[in-house]
Parts: C-alpha cells; structure tokens; sequence
DNA sequence: CAACAACTATTGACGTCAACAATTATTGCT
DNA sequence: AGCAATAATTGTTGACGTCAATAGTTGTTG
C-alpha cells in the first residue's frame, strides 16, 4: 500500500509509520482479534444495510421507500388490517404507520376504512392500483434480491432463505 | 409519476368488514403476493436491523454504538489506517468518521498520529484500552451472536456464516 | 349508570444518523 | 507559478426511532 520513508521534518521522534505500530503484533488466534466478517451477527448487519438500500435504490422513482413497500407487501398477505396490527407485525412505531399510511392513500395504494366493530380503529385495506403496483413492481423485487444473493446458486439460495426464515420466525413476527 | 386511482369518498359502497374485503381472494401462486418474509432480501434487512440493535443495546453501556465497535474492529486487523481508508472499507461517509474517531479517541480507545507521508492525512491507530476493550468485550458479542441465530445448531450457523459470506466478499468490503 | 382505566390513532418534540455540498489545508501535475 | 485533485473537516438537510401528550372510544367496575 503506502510505504514510504518521507520523513523530511523530524529525524528526532522515531517517525510513526505502519510497520512499528504493528510492532505489537496481533494474534489472530485470540477471538477478539478476528475480522469483522467472522461475526455472523456483524455480517447480517451489514448484508441488512445493503440489502435495505438496494430496496430503497429500487423504489426511489416510485416515490415510496422501503417501509411503504413492506405495509403493501403485508395489506397484499393479509387483506385488511388496523393500525395496531401493522404496527405490531411489522415493528414500527405506531406514529410512523400514520404516515406511512398517510403516503399510501395519497398515491392511492391504500386506503383507511371505518371498523364496524371500533370506531377507535381504522382498516387499512389495499386498493386496486396498490395491486397493480406491487405486480408492476414484482420483477424489480426479484431483481434485487438476485443482485445482492449474486454469486449463490439456486440450491444455496434455497438453504439460506430456509435458515434465516429459522432465525426470523424466533422472536420476530 | 404514478397514477393516483384515490376515490376516498364513495358513499355507494356498503359497509366495509374484514370478511367481504378478503372476498376479493389472493391468489397465493402469483410471486408478487407471496409474504414478507418470502423474499430473501427484505429477510436480511429485517434481520439486519434486529442484529444491529441487539448490538448496540449490548455496546450501550459503554457509551459506543455499533459503528464504533466496527472501527475498532477494523483497527485490529489493519493497524493503523487512514481515515479514507477507514472510510471506504466500512462503508461510511468520511464526515462520519470524523465523528467516530473522535469519540474513540475521546474514551482513550484510539489515537490519530500525523501521516509522514501526506500532512493532509492521519493514521488512525488502536490504543492499549482499546485493545483492552476489544478483549473484555468479545464475550458480549459472541453473546449477541448466540442470542440471534438462536434456533440454529452449530452445523448451520457454520453453513449460514459461509453462505453470508461469500455474498458480502462481492461488491462488500 | 356513572366514574374510571385501557386502548387506538394521531400529533409533536427530541436525538440519532446517513447523505450531500462546501471549506480548508495540502499534494501532484504541467 | 498555477491549477486540478485529495484528506479531513464542518454544516445542512431529510429520514428515522422513541417518547410524551392528546382526543375519541371502549370496557369495566363500584
């Protein structure tokens, strides 16, 4: 990489360089010292955050992000649901799912209808165009997931799917 | 950009209940319907922010965040590393690591030292408390990592960090 | 049945965080 | 010497999560 001895100014302090800060050398046998990808836990983190952007990358010129999609995705599984329901399923904050829904019924994904039960809740229920969206939208979905599972063939795609719907199903959702 | 169909206001329609909304049935074979949790990569996302935050409640009480633990992290393999470095390979924004490295160096746990080569630069180095640290707290986060792949048996949290792993070695890191 | 506790959606405030432009100091090029 | 490119830094903006507070509604209980 870089390695050079320009030391033009100060011959006095023992110049700091890369090689006598690795004088104290690592030991990799030490688990605290290994890489960041050997955590699994580190590795789904970062796997998330990319996989979050490619989603949003994707949706930008519809105007939703991420979020959006997901409370469609959910409407489109489980026709009509409250609120509190699509708070709780998807994990967001009551007051984000006000907004979140607000976005929807404006570009007419959705749409908020009166409970017959509880005048306190509302339906949230997924309109026609919603449906059409999510069709229209399904290929770039795939797309994205098979940019970022890039170099996994089929089979392994099926595995890993398998395990981290293991891992979601305890304790999320 | 999109076509709003948002008739919000139809009277004519009857009342609206959860049965005759699912009157309208979802055919469960077109891909697009398929649930959340379906596709592969809103899987990661969601498990990547539950990894995120299992880590930071855990890194909570020692006034960093995941982002910090990463930089430290990454100082232990590479000693000494430039900002920009630090920058490209984790993916943060450089201001960003402005900030993290400051708070590091503010615990102790870090230290910038003037690049010989290039004024403009600093090399950015793991102090002993930050080593210290490191060491201390690896059981914490293997701890996280147990708690995450919970149901998963040795052979296939093996199996999965592989799979993750050879999709974050393309285009990650 | 009247008072009270619990719940639903909503609003608002606050702090965190990522992405982008702009600035300063420095370097390399010609 | 002049000028583009680079490294770190600051500032700004918008998205996001969390919490507190409110209004309207329901259920319960004395």
């Amino acid at each position: 990489m870089l390695e050079s001895a320009g030391s033009s100014t100060e011959p006095r302090e023992p110049v700091i360089t890369r090689e006598n800060v690795t004088a104290k050398p690592i030991d990799a046998h030490e688990p605290w010292m290994r890489g960041l990808h050997a955590d699994t836990g580190y590795l789904l983190y970062r796997l998330g955050l990319r996989s979050g952007q490619l989603f949003n990358a994707c949706l930008q010129e519809s105007g939703l992000r991420l979020r959006h999609y997901a409370v469609l995705r959910f409407l489109a599984t489980t026709d009509g649901a409250l609120q509190r329901e699509l708070s709780a399923r998807l994990g967001y904050d009551p007051s984000a799912i006000v907004g979140l829904v607000d976005d929807l019924e404006k570009l007419g994904f959705a749409e908020r209808r009166p409970s017959p039960d509880d005048r306190r809740s509302r339906i949230v229920v997924l309109s026609e165009s919603g449906r059409d969206f999510l069709r229209d939208t399904a290929d770039d979905g795939l797309r994205v997931t098979g940019e970022l599972l890039g170099p996994l063939d089929p089979a392994e795609r099926e595995t890993l799917h398998a395990l981290l719907l293991r891992i979601a199903e305890d304790g999320l959702n």
